[in-house]
DNA sequence: AAGGTGACGCCCG
DNA sequence: ACGGGCGCCACCT
């Protein structure tokens, strides 16, 4: 685990933090899921990790990001999946169970239907 | 420069 | 439901 977080200039983490800003409250996706609405499948590690070095404070809603089974990922530090508990909660996407219903508030962005074109 | 690591995902007992 | 194995691949040391 990275300690010394380094300034993010990599496109590739830019492309992943515009995707996840773009989860509305009350609505999650799977790290896999934003990989491939980055342009990058296959690479839902590297979204873990692009979200792992955000500074406190991003305005890149991170704790909408879980993993595929509707679970809050563990963290090597432990007391960060609570802080994510808490946030979900609040946003109300968490079942009894502490996961979350993906077949309910899994995001699933406006096609651009951009065909005002013609 | 080479190998280790992981906030993943999927498949199989 | 649950754990183990493995493929993935950029980033870190």
């Amino acid at each position: 685990m990275p300690r010394q977080v380094k300034t993010f200039t990599s496109s590739r983490w830019e492309r992943i933090y515009a995707v996840v800003r773009r989860i509305p409250a009350g609505r999650v996706a799977t790290y896999g899921q934003v990989a491939s609405l980055a342009g990058l499948p296959r690479h839902a590690r590297q979204v873990g990790y692009a979200l792992h070095v955000l500074p406190e404070g991003t305005d890149v809603p991170w704790h909408r990001v879980i993993n595929a089974k509707g679970e809050i990922s563990p963290r090597a530090t432990p007391g960060w999946d609570r802080l994510q508990h808490a946030l979900l909660r609040r946003e109300r996407v968490l079942g009894r169970d502490g996961r979350v219903d993906l077949e309910h508030f899994r995001w699933e962005p406006e096609e651009p239907a951009r065909k005002g074109r013609r």
